[in-house]
DNA sequence: CCATTAAGATACT
DNA sequence: AGTATCTTAATGG
């Protein structure tokens, strides 16, 4: 048990020593529950009651919104040092999550229980700051996603999520079918293909079965 | 081998 | 840009 918090301690010294203060640390290392997921697996689902709030150590994890039709609205990506805030106010009301994260590389986590986490509001300067700017971070980026989708056509879109996967999977070689990609951007797979064609022609990327790997973009 | 499935091609809306 | 349909090719048993 010793030998786990210790661990957990060396995770968190890893990105959060710089964000949070010791005291804090050391509250973390106290209540937090470690946690690991392997690609594909769900870190909350839409309708999950929120108990606790991940903050995410190293990996990365989709976040998702799905409508009637099960269309899926790609919102943006969670990584190392953040948080889903968005969950912090599930956590807060006692609502149930609003949407899926998907876990898209291997991700590691510690789960805060919510009975610290708004008392840690008051107590700490750093918690409150870190929750605020991870607020801050993750409206950006759905204004930025609406901005993508309202105003700019499917072929900057697709160049701007290979340019995405490439950052999240630190890797140019990208294991990703055409449909998946179709799905992420709520098109076709034929489309995509073409496009993908398209780029590949221009020797910006270059084509495989279930692979792909970004040249130039 | 064969079954499955990703991806290419073509034609039409 | 998207759908329907067919063809081709890679993959794994």
């Amino acid at each position: 048990m010793e030998n786990n918090k210790n661990q957990l301690r060396e995770k968190l010294n890893d990105y959060f020593t710089n964000i949070f203060e010791k005291s804090l640390i050391d509250e973390i290392v106290d209540v937090g529950k470690f946690k690991s997921f392997k690609k594909g697996e769900l870190l909350v689902d839409i309708g999950d009651e929120m108990t606790h709030i991940p903050l995410i150590l190293n990996g990365a994890v989709k976040i998702i919104r799905e409508n009637k039709n099960k269309d899926e609205i790609l919102l943006y990506y969670l990584e190392r040092g953040q948080t889903c805030s968005i969950s912090f106010v599930n956590c807060i009301n006692q609502s149930k999550s609003m949407f899926r994260g998907v876990v898209e590389n291997y991700t590691e986590c510690i789960f805060i229980p919510i009975n610290r986490i708004e008392n840690w509001l008051i107590k700490y300067k750093t918690w409150r700051e870190y929750i605020i700017d991870s607020y801050h971070d993750r409206l950006i980026e759905m204004v930025e996603a609406i901005r993508s989708l309202a105003f700019t056509n499917l072929d900057e879109r697709i160049k701007k999520y290979l340019i995405e996967q490439v950052k999240i999977k630190q890797n140019k070689n990208l294991n990703i079918t055409h449909q998946e990609i179709a799905d992420d951007l709520n098109s076709s797979r034929v489309v995509i293909s073409r496009l993908l064609k398209k780029l590949e022609i221009d020797k910006k990327i270059k084509l495989g079965r279930n692979k792909l790997k970004v040249i130039k973009l």
